[in-house]
DNA sequence: CGTTAGTTTAAACGCTTGTTTAAACTACTT
DNA sequence: AAGTAGTTTAAACAAGCGTTTAAACTAACG
């Protein structure tokens, strides 16, 4: 294995549990066996490895989504259910790319949002914005009456569920392992987390005051 | 002022921006206009900073919200809007407690729960249970067809929608003023939310696998 | 074999972090 | 007026941070 992707997966895992604020470049090049400088070596900086552990990620999942998003939109009449659908075997099959891999990029995707005053958030609606602009068709699609206006509003709340969500994964499966002795896995949670955001979005157009 | 209620003021506008771990005490001891040391001499460290931070918004708010939702438990049938409109006005009043004091307290919540490893989520469900303990009874009286389960992923669904939203208000009544020419506060904000929470939490039971 | 480009290494750099120290200052009591 | 408890202050502390340097190593090519 080469010394960048000893680096990259460290940085990941590390990432993904403690934050990018969180996580020193010393813990990193610890875990992954290698020379403190090499990450400024292979990657300039902290912020540009930061940058390329998502950019792996994005790279592999975008595509995938675009298409099952495009898909979606072939149905029918999908339901809301069919498009939030549409994200779990694109984001199940990067653990096929990776051991943990949806839910270290779950969790890393939370982190992007609150760690580092959102230069990541810009990061990727800049670099990937098909994901967005197929989402939004799709959404559309399902629950036309849904004003732009109530989908600008519905579509933050979802991002600030599933992020936040995911972020703590964790917790919540160690919660519902000693609450309710439930062993359950990342691919558990997004199941779970589907109806609610569906039914979120779903909800009916409020009266005007 | 106090040199201690300085420096919680600063600490508090300088953690709801940037972190717990993104704000260090020479900023806050700087923007309180105080000595470095003083923190130390008040408070112990910074770990306890933080939670006196957190404290002064949570006795200011748990009694006002346990009151409500008690309210919420004595209404015949009440709905999911019910009771996620208690929250409404023990939050606001939150804003004649302290300048910006909704915003900063639910940012800081929702910094909570990222940063520090979660910490302040097992000191806030420790400290004040029953905020918890009253809301779950209010939802319980609503939908009482939930399962406990199902209930303990809603809520962490819910407060995830709750904590993302406040935490990038600012930036989402921006863009609402730029992209549909709206004029909106944080109380719509929080009104717009509801609906959504609402639909969420009381989306139909999923059938088991 | 000698050269060269690419990579790894140990050490140091300058800077920031949270915390501690001991002296200075303040205000109230005896 | 002297003493004392509480508070503020400047300075230093040890530790950790991201980054840089220059020397050592590796492997392939002419």
């Amino acid at each position: 294995m080469s010394t960048k992707n000893k680096i990259l997966d460290a940085a990941e895992s590390l990432f993904a549990n403690k934050g990018f604020n969180g996580t020193s470049l010393r813990e990193i090049t610890g875990q992954a066996d290698v020379n403190l400088a090499a990450v400024n070596y292979h990657f300039g900086s902290k912020k540009e490895l930061i940058k390329a552990v998502m950019s792996r990620y994005m790279n592999e999942l975008s595509p995938r989504l675009e298409g099952a998003l495009r898909q979606v939109c072939e149905i029918e009449s999908p339901s809301l259910i069919d498009v939030f659908s549409a994200f779990i075997d694109p984001l199940l099959s990067l653990n096929k790319f990776k051991d943990n891999g949806t839910s270290n990029f779950l969790q890393l995707l939370g982190r992007g949002y609150t760690d580092s005053q959102g230069f990541l958030r810009w990061f990727l609606t800049t670099q990937y914005p098909g994901v967005i602009d197929n989402f939004v068709l799709a959404v559309q699609k399902s629950y036309p009456e849904l004003s732009a206006e109530e989908m600008f509003w519905r579509l933050h709340f979802t991002m600030g569920t599933v992020v936040f969500t995911m972020s703590s994964s964790d917790a919540l499966i160690a919660i519902a392992k000693s609450d309710f002795d439930r062993e359950l896995q990342i691919s558990d949670v997004i199941r779970n987390v589907i109806p609610y955001v569906a039914a979120g979005v779903g909800a009916p157009m409020p009266l005007k005051r």
